[in-house]
DNA sequence: TTCTAAATTGCGACTGAGTCGCAACTGGAG
DNA sequence: CTCCAGTTGCGACTCAGTCGCAATTTAGAA
């Protein structure tokens, strides 16, 4: 598969499909391919338009539903972390899990030959044929878990504090 | 942690955390606690309305949300295989993965070690602590491949009885 | 290059899940 | 039995996503 680094990757798919290319479109396919976060529609929407003015709501759906039956990109769901928003992401040849912090709201990514051999093992012993996976996981990233570790030592500080001047 | 089995688990769970127990509230968990399917907030209020009619949609997805915080029940997406509904079931001790097929619709449950597996895996090297965990797999059922097979095999009767002839 | 059919788009109205503020109501502690 | 904090119903609202249709545009053929 050509390697998702490259340039007009998605572009170039498209064409070898033969989709038809339009200027929404490329404009649309561009900035998903280029962005650097998580975009959901309404944020697709927005970039395209600073690229092709004349870029509809409406369009950014379809085209999105097309790239996704095409299999070229990946819906998520980020543990709907900020209301019933889909995301998506170029797909890549690994799946990989998307943690979610509930606190600090970052999406951190992680990727496991672990996940590689669970859904063979899912593939065999179900006799289902995977088309997508989707795994999300919410929780503390380890900043947020420091964090509180900091908090309890300050409580502890205090106590001392407390005691000794007590 | 109390078997899932048991009879007014969920609701004696809320009682023990000091929940206030209203008759919309009890009609709301009984429902999901005997629940034979994946329910929506939509099927919940519907079969919630029968056993007490005085229930509304607000209060649904309040109750919702409050047994979501309680870490009584998961929240699934089942692939959107029909929309952008959410669905709920009583949590389990072991998680479990869905596996929604896209051309009959059927969900199948899976579970193995290699899940668990993973999970400590994630929780290790990330440093994250994983609250909830969400593993949907889309594709094509056992039985959806096996019909595949069998109009394979049928189209080559047909190449077969058209050479035969022909 | 020009032409043309078929695919695609924009528009705007629509759907449907889920949310919210507020007044009325009620469970359960005392 | 009383009381009030917690809960509910109502209805209006938000917001993502969908749809039908007329107008426009692409890409291949001439």
């Amino acid at each position: 598969m050509t390697p998702a680094l490259e340039r007009r990757w998605l572009l170039d798919e498209l064409v070898s499909k033969g989709v038809r290319i339009t200027t929404q479109r490329r404009a649309i396919v561009e900035v998903i391919q280029e962005a650097k976060e998580h975009l959901d529609a309404g944020a697709v929407l927005e970039l395209a338009r600073q690229r092709e003015p004349n870029v509809d709501r409406a369009t950014v759906y379809r085209t999105i539903e097309l790239l996704k039956e095409l299999r070229l990109i990946d819906e998520l769901d980020l543990m709907h972390l900020e209301g019933e928003k889909h995301y998506y992401e170029v797909k890549t040849m690994k799946d990989h899990i998307h943690l979610a912090c509930f606190r600090c709201g970052r999406i951190e990514e992680f990727s496991s030959p672990l996940f590689e051999r669970l859904k063979a093992e899912i593939s065999k012993r179900s006799g289902f044929n995977i088309r997508v996976t989707r795994l999300e996981v919410g929780g503390s990233c380890r900043v947020c878990m420091s964090g509180d570790a900091a908090a309890e030592q300050e409580e502890k500080d205090e106590k001392t504090e407390a005691a000794i001047s007590g």
